[in-house]
DNA sequence: ATTTGTGCAAATCGTTTGCATCTGA
DNA sequence: TCAGATGCAAACGATTTGCACAAAT
């Protein structure tokens, strides 16, 4: 669990180089200016080229290499979390919160699901000597044929 | 949904090429060969490497570039379900049903969630004009630390 | 000054494709 | 016969890595 140190929330992202020092991350020009791309708007799922594309378009002179490096750096400190939607791509979430996903195959498009009240019922207990350390729930969409 | 003749309950997998037939798919040798190993035993969860490791093992000669297609051809077929988990790999998942997987992150290990009793809830309405295609469920595991 | 981060280009991984050859109905 | 399947190697897209250079404490 992030603590105060590591929070992110919509009042704290004002000061972005104090919540980096909080994960041990050195506050440079390129980890600011992604994690201020990534955290000022409210949640968002993007993949690494998606935000680089991001950057370079806000003139942002970082690498790709760099972008994925700052992801998965974030990602260990817990500010972002990854979602395994299908084949190669990434998405990084901003929302760390346990949470379920709409995914459209049709676009790509991943969203969050604005429900609180989800339940997993019924699940069976882990195998011995293992835990449950997340689980994921994905609610694949398509275009209505109807 | 797969009628009769795509059935592979274990008391049909004795004849491969009906199987095939009944698919639309020629039963090649390597086809053939490929779906007794899928098929021959109970429920696995295989890569394509794995697959293709296998059946060079099994004296069974096939290209990667074949197993990559024929995976995908039964999946067209309804023979397998794509799983996905993380990363680049992509598991084939010989069991069709709409059920849920553990994922033991340690090692990599999908295995079904052996309960027919599980269900979602709370789950709100997909956006206009989508349908929902499928809910999956992926519970991830961990070595207790305790 | 020392450590840590960055950029680039090359390397890697899983997967797909183009095309000449082979094979099953 | 001949549409469809296969094998190979090259192409591919996403991601990672090695290493010289630059920036932060």
């Amino acid at each position: 669990m992030p603590q105060d140190t590591l929070c992110k929330t919509a009042s704290q992202v004002k000061n972005v180089p104090d919540m980096l020092r909080g994960a041990d991350l050195r506050p440079t020009r390129q980890r600011v200016a992604l994690a201020e791309l990534l955290f000022a708007r409210g949640d968002r799922h993007l993949t690494a080229e998606r935000l680089h594309e991001e950057a370079v378009r806000n003139d942002v002179r970082v690498s790709l290499a760099t972008v994925y490096n700052t992801l998965h750096q974030f990602t260990e400190a817990g500010l972002l979390r990854e979602v395994a939607v299908e084949g190669a791509k990434t998405y990084f979430d901003t929302n760390t919160s346990n949470h379920a996903h709409f995914f459209c195959e049709s676009n790509g498009v991943l969203m969050d699901i604005p429900t609180e009240g989800l339940s997993v019922e019924g699940l069976p207990d882990p195998p011995e000597g293992m835990e449950v350390s997340r689980v994921d729930v994905l609610v694949r969409l398509v275009d209505k044929s109807t």
